[in-house]
DNA sequence: TTCATTTTGCAATTTTGTTTCATTTTTATG
DNA sequence: CATAAAAATGAAACAAAATTGCAAAATGAA
């Protein structure tokens, strides 16, 4: 369960997930029938997490990249908690890392506008008291965008 | 071109790329060809940029996520553009931004071990002598992980 | 208002995904 | 290494979804 084509076929889907299972299927050396049963079995264990659209935000306009860097007062479990919880909810919150080290938090924000981001940054940040102090880091440019695993590198760990 | 009805779309197919049309359709009030054929130009368009099926790190195992932050010597336009392009052909890096103020570049780098950092570190930082220092920000959790857009906040910018 | 363009829905068509079933392959066990 | 049970497979049938053609409706510009 879980063998080298498996890891094949997620190679492919992470990259493009409307490949017809035909084509996987000739890639891989089975049949489509096969890549899809393999493929539901990857979705039902969550090995496959979702199915998704990336959407270009240059193309939407009205779109500002923030990376902010949280550092906390306590680090108690349940403040923490708390925290990883509330930015679930806020849909600027793109992606939120709990980190080692100096800071406890990174996270990736899209706002339509700085004017925006701001309003966000009192709402969320400057009203709570667990929050010491942030550092906002400004994007200009994003050159690669992507929750693609390398799965070349993966060592076997399940038979 | 480009309304509230894309929008709407957008909105459900970065969640799930998979929803039948028809399901698309019935939300936003339209038959599952027109539905069809205003993802299709988005597609065309670049709107939306690629369907990626996301794959969970935590059950593929063998997964060490972190953060890196770099500070290059020389800001000159073809280091850095010489720089973007090395980063993309990099698998292990998952996203590069290119950000303003004390440092120079944000990556987000997923790796199957420690020792394997430490093995990409000398090859793409240390080699290079264009980074004056990088941070290395181990990630304990990830509590938010997506690509999606708040396009609820979205101003209209195009008709 | 009128004409040209675009978008739409419906129905037909095509493509893709899913299930069934008999067979093969794999795995575990004696 | 023989063998029985379990798992995975391909081919074909089937179902569901995406795509296209076409006439009608909506939209926009003059």
């Amino acid at each position: 369960m879980f063998d080298a084509i498996d890891q094949k076929i997620l190679k492919i889907i992470q990259t493009n997930n409307l490949t017809p299972q035909r084509d996987i299927g000739e890639k891989v050396g089975l049949s489509a029938a096969a890549v899809q049963r393999r493929i539901k079995k990857m979705r039902e264990l969550g090995i496959i997490e979702k199915d998704i659209a990336v959407i270009d935000r240059e193309k939407i306009g009205n779109n500002v990249t923030i990376l902010v860097e949280l550092f906390l007062d306590s680090e108690k479990i349940e403040k923490i908690d708390a925290l990883k919880k509330k930015f679930e909810t806020i849909s600027e919150i793109q992606q939120s890392y709990y980190v080692t080290g100096e800071s406890d938090f990174f996270l990736v924000i899209v706002v339509p506008s700085m004017a925006h981001y701001e309003n966000l940054t009192r709402r969320i940040f400057f009203g709570d008291e667990n929050i010491k102090r942030f550092r906002t880091i400004v994007v200009m440019g994003i050159t690669k965008n992507s929750l693609e695993l390398p799965l070349n590198l993966l060592i076997p760990n399940e038979k």
